[in-house]
DNA sequence: CATAGCATGTAAACAGTTACATGATTAT
DNA sequence: ATAATCATGTAACTGTTTACATGCTATG
């Protein structure tokens, strides 16, 4: 069976939502889903063309003065794509995390290295914690009446717990290796 | 700057502990790190030759009968280069998680849809909790002879952790969906 | 004697990023 | 003026998976 992109599936939601410029969807990407995905222009702009072409999206010309822009948004088509993806079990990804290789490895690692990548991962992880805690309570206070709140909520939740998650295990493990060293 | 494979890492940190062949070292992937990081025999055979034409791995044929076998090890300078990439800080990678992704357009999404993939999320995090406990405890009971123990303890601590967070988390969201349903 | 597992590889395709080119508009 | 931002795109490259081809060996 071959690899899907979901990238189509992040625009349709997004253009689901709100019309918009392929410029400003890579906005809205990084200000709304960047803590869990991401995509680039390369992708973005000729997925574009293609959901057009498709009919899955419509496109209207749209420019500031005379700096041409185009404004797409899903159509019937689109979001009738989309809630049929949404259905789909999210397809296992081989999840890939450096720093537990390094860890796995740290046998070969000179002294102080993991503890420096492990600090990292703590502040980092505590940081993110506390981020994710902030943008919900802001969520919450501002914009308490779009239908979509819920599930915005959700997916920050999951990022708390996770960093909360992460900052705990960096802080066991920095005790675990700062003990080991006392038997040298 | 460019992107980098660590396909060469994982496969230096598996044959500084011990020689293997090529289908040996796949299955090795799979039994160790596979919980965080995965290779495919596309990545794994040609990198095998790479790293012995730099000199960072020696060979050695080992048939079996008939079926030709070429064993590979860490040479001295391939040690070396797993300890300078070691050292490096891991590269942030853009985390995906397409679970999150159907939850943040879960408005789109036909009813029940959403918890149907919750409860695999749960079930499966609670497996994966389990299992990596599990693993934990036989390594303790097995090898507690191997200076490595230690840190194939973290990696499976924090595969623990995360388990555990996302069950939690699955668990709220589903109450949280059906307080939701409630309204209606 | 067929099937599963051991063993090595390659070609094609795909997903995705990076780097660049081009040009208009707004802010400093 | 000039820098930052808005805006659209593309070409080249890298990383990775999938699917296939080949053939030996042990097991039922």
């Amino acid at each position: 069976m071959p690899r899907k992109s979901r990238t189509p599936m992040v625009i349709l939601g997004l253009l689901s939502t709100e019309p918009m410029s392929g410029y400003e969807l890579k906005a809205a990407i990084d200000r709304t889903v960047g803590h869990f995905w991401s995509e680039s222009y390369g992708q973005i702009y000729p997925t574009l063309k293609r959901l057009l072409e498709q009919g899955l999206l419509s496109c209207e010309d749209a420019p500031t003065g005379e700096r041409r822009r185009q404004v797409y948004q899903a159509t019937e088509a689109g979001r009738a794509a989309l809630a049929t993806w949404l259905v789909e079990p999210p397809q296992a990804q081989a999840m890939r995390n450096e720093l537990l290789l390094k860890i796995f490895f740290g046998h070969y690692a000179p002294p102080g290295a993991l503890q420096a990548h492990l600090g990292q991962c703590l502040a980092a992880s505590r940081r993110g914690a506390v981020m994710a805690a902030g943008i919900a309570a802001q969520l919450q206070a501002e914009e308490s009446d779009t239908e979509d709140l819920r599930y915005w909520l959700l997916t920050l939740d999951l990022g708390r717990r996770v960093a909360q998650a992460r900052a705990e295990w960096a802080e066991h493990a920095l005790q675990m290796l700062s003990e080991a060293r006392h038997d040298d």
